[in-house]
DNA sequence: GCTTAACTTGCAAACGATTTGCATTTTTGT
DNA sequence: ACAAAAATGCAAATCGTTTGCAAGTTAAGC
């Protein structure tokens, strides 16, 4: 999505550019990993922007399309730009939170066997994996107790 | 897991069997999908059982492994109970809210090229699906408008 | 640019799912 | 049955998120 599209991605939904969502939508396209409300509250750096307009933003960016919502077992969501020709899922660290995205799609290659046994038309799906990040790798020794 | 086993699984853990434990525990037994907190203590009969104590209840019984916090996107969070040998995952219609399991897992066949890209070890993983189910396909006409 | 309608925002209050403190009751191990 | 540990009911608190409304901004046509 080029900073240009936006724009007329939002007009074409009756929506405004404006200075809120312009920021948001930057600071969504630059980090590296889904961020929360507050923390995309919080990197706010222009004029004042309520946190109740962050939650608009993020809801008429995720109703049009724009933005992704993503469930990682935290009391709250976390939101990522939807980047043209992009799927990814993530993997949390259980240990030090860590996130990473994994550009690994499975679900696509088992779309037909999913649509067969459910008899569903798959339209979309949430996938997110947890574990445990290289640096937080239990260190072996040579005692392997139970 | 047999009904004789939560007793043990639950002691081991130094946790009681309650009234409200063996209900909740049978409750979501039965439910070939997973409720919310509210389903469940609408669905308890015996003694009064406050829905907070639903709450903690369930939170102890994930807690130990017996049961599965499932996110579909919904404002609550649904439950089920981890029945052995079963891996399972949802698909549910955007439609009319139906839930189905999905027994296919695609992660488990791919959880080494994922472990491989992202350099983790996975642990764990939450796959939802959402699609159309079969009673409410859109009903095809001849026109085929864009 | 000017004008007006449509859309958005700040602010404070409301919401709703989930959690928690505490006195009382139930369950457990002996 | 008994004491200790764990669980419960109840009411209040928490906290992420939503909403009403008056005021501010943006979009579109002159
Ligand atoms: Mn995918
Ligand atoms: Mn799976
Ligand atoms: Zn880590
Ligand atoms: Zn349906």
């Amino acid at each position: 999505m080029a900073a240009m599209d936006i724009a007329n991605h939002l007009r074409r939904h009756k929506k405004s550019l404006t200075r809120a969502r312009a920021e948001i939508w930057h600071i969504l396209t630059q980090s590296e990993k889904p961020l929360s409300p507050d923390e995309i509250h919080r990197r706010l750096t222009g004029h004042k922007v309520d946190l109740a307009t962050v939650y608009r933003n993020l809801r008429a960016l995720k109703d049009i399309g724009l933005v992704r919502e993503i469930d990682l077992r935290e009391a709250f969501k976390r939101y990522e730009a939807i980047l043209p020709g992009q799927h990814v899922h993530h993997i949390m660290c259980q240990v030090c939170g860590r996130i990473e995205k994994v550009r690994h799609c499975v679900v696509q290659n088992m779309a037909n066997a999913i649509q067969k046994e459910s008899g569903f038309t798959l339209k979309d799906h949430s996938l997110e994996c947890f574990g445990i990040c290289p640096s937080c790798q239990p260190h072996k020794t040579k005692a392997q107790g139970t």
